[in-house]
DNA sequence: ACTTGCCTTGAAGTACACTTTAAGGTTTAA
DNA sequence: TTAAACCTTAAAGTGTACTTCAAGGCAAGT
């Protein structure tokens, strides 16, 4: 498979995928005999992950510590899940937090019938529901 | 209250509330006779829902538009509920993505100890039971 | 008088994650 | 043989969201 269809395939245009391959998220691609590279499912699997990760809020100098570990022949089993528990822990902390502005817009969402004057009318409601809720 | 009072109330940096304020992310600031920004609660309030709507990926842009429209006179709850709507859509999708990632990391913690001789095993692993759930 | 510590502005600089460009190579089809 | 459609690389460019810098002002304390 070519590069073209890889980023078909995976969501990820081609320009990505060369940069994920020069930056280590993902692992180095075999070419054929005219230089190009020779796209396996295994590579579209990396990929993919990459994506599902960056679309998660990590960033590549992060994914790519973990790549590096991942991919070494030592046991660094330690490492490499101290750094998944870490990402986890960071994204938690982002889901929560876009979890929290869903909450805050779908209560300006439910309340824009009572009272829309003011955007001061509207933001003394919130801080009332959040002082009541403490 | 001067800018960096306010700045340690809401948790973001006197140069991101001044910044905030030119793009109109947050309302004109009064001025006191110096000419320092005299900070009051309604604008502590501003710079806290324009902080958690940051942290909820919501952009400069976005953001921009749906106060320009709030601040105004005229009446047009219509687009500003079309634009709540439509950021709580993306904000879900990321939230939901977020999740599968989690999902995913979780997954690879909890089979740490099974099989960790390669990435290719793993990855499969992980195929293996996402081809079952279809 | 001077240092400290805050403030102001506009402009320039930075980090991140790609994207785009430039210059060229190969393969296939007409 | 020439055009189309893919590919390669290195390097430069882009957008976003700030941060940092430079140059100066004000107010209080020593």
């Amino acid at each position: 498979m070519n590069i073209k269809e890889a980023s078909e395939k995976t969501g990820v245009s081609s320009a990505a995928i060369r940069y994920y391959e020069k930056e280590g998220l993902i692992p180095a691609i075999d070419r054929s005999d005219n230089g190009n590279r020779e796209i396996d499912e295994r590579i579209i699997r990396r990929i993919t992950f990459a994506r599902q990760m960056r679309a998660a809020g990590m960033s590549i100098e992060n994914l790519r510590r973990y790549i590096q570990l991942f991919d070494s022949n030592e046991d660094n089993t330690r490492e490499q899940m101290d750094l998944l528990r870490e990402q986890m822990t960071q994204m938690e902390e982002k889901r929560d937090d876009i979890q929290a502005a869903i909450d805050h817009l779908h209560y300006k969402l439910d309340h824009y019938d009572d009272h829309m004057q003011s955007a001061e009318d509207e933001l003394r409601e919130l801080e009332r529901k959040h002082d009541n809720q403490k």
